[in-house]
DNA sequence: TTGAAAGCGCTAACAC
DNA sequence: GTGTTAGCGCTTTCAA
């Protein structure tokens, strides 16, 4: 069907060696040979055939993306965005891009892992939401696979990461609610083994403690990351007595959940419960009211991600293999005051 | 590297042509032979070089998705949700799918498609958010490129597609307010170009029209699907006097943005305002007050496009290769009414 | 039951 | 400048 180098060959009366070298640009074809042939190449409608291309190169300039989803009915907004990042990255490189699903921690997630870090698949991977001991990347590591990851572990062997600053973010949240004279903070945290739930539960507690605010344990729920999760994990925290003052959402679409809710119990956020997000997805900013968050460059996240994992598999190592971004808090009405800005976001670099 | 037929061979004393038949389960080979193979191949960590054996059965096994992207800030749920239903359905027919992103009829996305449709790319692409002339959809017919569209177009090809009924999921919206009383009712079209956008357009006239009830030219504004654009655009209607008593979002993003917009400006939705939108992202029932909405099974839809797409890969042309998805109307309090649901989501099939 | 040989389409080292 | 040869790792006739 499609035309290969032997048929131009055939047609122009050459070998198929000169053909390759004609249309890899070499210049060492006589410029008459070099111009028949990719005259013939456009009339036969010729198109290198990457997998052949791929086996005598020994790579296939391809990336892998397993994304972890948690069911049937999964959007998250992060990942469009995250993959819209790497995508375009990975294009820019002439990378391309190859994504699969599977259930975190799943047995088809370990096998699709395995499978990877053998040779001939992808040439490398973008791992994301990892986990405080995390199987895929001890995984990867053992078998010395590249891969870069979004987020830390609390594995030994040493990786290149991007990440955003877990901590800082929880931090700038609660001091803002601390500020506003709030003490009773409630937190629906990501399902523990996530590692930035794990910093963002950390920061939590300890941002409170910097205050002298005691924090009870039946302020701490927990929810799945999903807006459905978040308005069922809230219902502990409005069953309270007292009642806490402002309540902050593991993410961004818990945060909408436990809005939802409030508001259902008649309450008015911003002014009886002061609610705080964190990821600033775009939506974010179009609930009533809108929505204090912690905002995070998913895109360009997945960018960096994708050009560091590029760097990797050239054996450019990256000059700075980890990389962790600095959140900004985004006030807005749902902490009870008007919307402003704080503080640039910077990029700090740290090995 | 990595383990080759070769290297079993060499290890267990056969021949290359032995090692592969035996993996391959064959069973022409001795079950002795066969066993020692198999251990070995274990034990030297064996995994098929997967360009080589393309290379060889001239088939990638590889499904293609590019993403239509508007850009960087881009975070449309719907594609997390498909992507999951297509990649998920791949899988189970041991398939990849390779992702791809580029901005709507753009040249990169032109080259995208023309490059996928010779030989060695992908067997076969998904194709989305189908345009009223759709250069994608042409160019694929031409090449005689196996695909398979979300979506219909009025170009004159014949083409597999799986699409929502957006007709009738915009007259059971309209109907709806009409049925509560609406007279004046406003849309926010999505982009023209766009066929859903186009059916639900005519759809909202046609069954206007059959109410009896005019519409005024500026009751229509048109805004990008996003949370944003919606915002921006209900602003036309909110300028308005007599102001419209509902108002129809051409998808549940856009949607959300007006209900943004028309609560600061002090009016209530459900109350003043009866807002409806498309789609029912999960989001919709979390919004306040939740979200009217037409229900569309987007994971369902990406696993039957992928389903579709994989027989005409095989040449096995599906029982129909047109499939419409009967829509299911989602009353929530955003019209101004309990919540009960419509309606059964029914599966039609037609040719 | 096993192996030799050919070939998928391409690139690259090495002649001529 | 151009062609010959070899080989990437695998599958698949065809003989033995």
């Amino acid at each position: 069907m499609a035309a290969t180098l032997k048929d131009i060959a055939r047609e122009v009366g050459v070998s198929v060696t000169t053909v390759s070298r004609a249309l890899a640009g070499y210049n060492d074809v006589a410029a008459n040979t070099k111009e028949r042939i990719q005259e013939t190449a456009v009339r036969l409608g010729y198109s290198p055939n990457i997998t052949a291309r791929r086996l005598q190169k020994q790579r296939t300039d391809t990336l892998g993306f397993i994304m972890p989803t948690f069911g049937p009915r999964f959007s998250d907004p992060f990942f469009s965005e995250f993959i819209a990042g790497i995508g375009n990255q990975a294009a820019a490189h002439k990378y391309d891009l190859l994504v699969s699903t599977h259930a975190p921690d799943s047995e088809g997630e370990r096998q699709a892992y395995l499978q990877a870090a053998k040779r001939g698949w992808v040439d490398g991977l973008i791992v994301v939401r990892t986990r405080e001991d995390d199987a895929r990347i001890q995984l990867l590591c053992q078998h010395d696979f590249p891969f870069v990851a979004f987020g830390r572990t609390s594995n030994e062997c040493a990786f290149p990461y991007v990440d955003e600053d877990s901590a800082a973010g929880m931090r700038l949240l609660v001091q803002h609610f601390v500020d506003l004279g709030h003490e009773r903070i409630g937190l629906i945290a990501p399902p523990s083994g996530l590692m930035f739930g794990h910093y963002r539960l950390q920061s939590f507690y300890n941002t409170m403690a910097e205050n002298n605010l005691p924090v009870q344990p039946d302020w701490i729920v927990t929810g799945d990351m999903t807006q459905r999760g978040g308005a069922e994990a809230v219902a502990a925290l409005l069953a309270l007595d007292p009642l806490p003052t402002a309540i902050i959402g593991g993410n961004d679409l818990m945060a909408i959940g436990a809005i939802n809710q409030i508001q259902q119990h008649g309450l008015r956020v911003g002014q009886d419960i002061a609610v705080g997000g964190f990821d600033d997805i775009p939506l974010s900013a179009y609930m009533t009211p809108p929505l204090t968050t912690i905002h995070q460059p998913i895109y360009e996240i997945g960018q960096q991600t994708c050009a560091m994992l590029i760097d990797v598999i050239n054996g450019r190592s990256p000059q700075d293999p980890h990389t962790l971004l600095t959140p900004t808090l985004i006030i807005r009405e749902s902490s009870g005051t008007a919307t402003i800005q704080m503080e640039g976001g910077e990029r700090i670099q740290s090995n």
